[in-house]
DNA sequence: TTTTATTTTTAGATTAACCTAAAAATATTT
DNA sequence: AAATATTTTTAGGTTAATCTAAAAATAAAA
């Protein structure tokens, strides 16, 4: 029962959203790009967490985290995103600006806290950027789920998600309308610079990039 | 604008509370003791806060907050009432199981999200212990309360806060229907014992020990 | 007012989390 | 396969926050 802190808890999680993309052990390159510190700094900490049973490490081979690691990110990332919808359903934040306090949330340690708060939430199963929010057991909602990029003109759907999660995309799709939930219908794809045209709402037509097609998640209406 | 780590604002927290108590510098024993932490720890700390002007620092002299010092303090403990409120009114929790919960969140760092929750809250004036929670601009409210203790006989009034903070008085408090609101009456103080006699709720006759007079607070009803 | 007790500070260490620079291992080219 | 480039680790250092033990300053008692 050694405690974590919140450094350690950090370091877990980037391996976690690095493991989750590629199939191979995280490497320490990888860890020092998406927590921001040296390779140095991560090879020390590697080494920490794997004496505590974390993660495996074997030098120069990369990581893979232990049950209890993953159990330990999964939580995190459940705190996180249960907390970012408390930020927009209860206090109007809006999808772009809850990131930076979600990650500070995300460390009070108390679990009881995080149960209430799912109960208060009415137990969403996803966060307001779409992503899924694991439940107490770890398990995460898994919803079938295409890019925009890759439907074909006739395709109708509802927009469910986002890939890219900056606040400058984010902001973007406000302005365009492409909000969680609304129903888009692909009209036409342009080859010369594979941009897309949809009807908005069944109403409304427009002409989206390439750029915004391959980072937007949509359900399809089957 | 340099930052201010949660142990610097520990410190200040623990300075503030020492400070409204007793009306002279606190000394680096007090903090010691309010801290749980060596007073060669907070002779190093002191030092430190002293450079960052946080507080000014006189050896053996003990120390004062300077003005910054005093409104990161305040903000503390704005965020500490208001995250207390939030456990209990929104998430159930009963007011002797918010502390340690309070003690974490009270170190999110950000501005809008306490004025929205403050928002989200009612505005509430004090919290679930009826500690008063300072406004936006770090004002208290005040309000004239006496302990049950200095009540004689014939007097009216309603609980309205608590002295000691400690879980075991709270749950004690809970068995004896003393809760916040309620409306007492002193009947008979029992000079052996200093025990008191009250009406509780204007029905019930019950006799409170010296103790727990001395740690409840009421509003005379004038 | 000395002596004794208490409080506070200094000195010197430790641990977590970071850093840079250099060395070692692995991967990629030619 | 040898040479070159990249990645990873080691070595050695820094800073914040802590500690214990000893010294210095202040307060209390005889």
């Amino acid at each position: 029962m050694d405690s974590i802190s919140q450094t350690e808890e950090n370091y877990l999680k980037a391996i976690f959203k690095i493991s989750e993309k590629e199939d191979k052990p995280a490497s320490t390159n990888a860890i020092s790009t998406e927590i921001q510190t040296s390779a140095a700094s991560v090879t020390d900490m590697l080494k920490r967490l794997s004496e505590k049973e974390l993660l495996h490490y074997e030098k120069y081979k990369g990581v893979t985290l232990t049950d209890k690691g993953n159990q330990i990110a999964t939580e995190l990332i459940r705190k996180h995103r249960l907390w970012e919808v408390f930020l927009v359903d209860k206090l109007d934040f809006s999808w772009d600006e809850v990131h930076e306090m979600a990650e500070q949330l995300e460390h009070i340690k108390s679990k009881e806290l995080v149960e209430r708060l799912d109960e208060f939430l009415g137990k969403p199963k996803f966060d307001p950027h779409g992503d899924p929010i694991p439940d107490a057991n770890g398990n995460f909602t898994f919803r079938k789920q295409v890019l925009l990029a890759d439907m074909a003109p006739g395709n109708e759907g509802v927009v469910v998600g986002v890939q890219d999660h900056t606040t400058a995309f984010l902001q973007y799709l406000d302005r365009l309308e492409l909000v969680l939930g609304v129903a888009i219908k692909v009209l036409e794809r342009f080859e010369y610079d594979e941009s897309v045209k949809i009807l908005l709402k069944g109403q409304k037509e427009q002409i989206l990039s390439k750029k915004v097609c391959q980072n937007l998640f949509v359900q399809k209406r089957t």
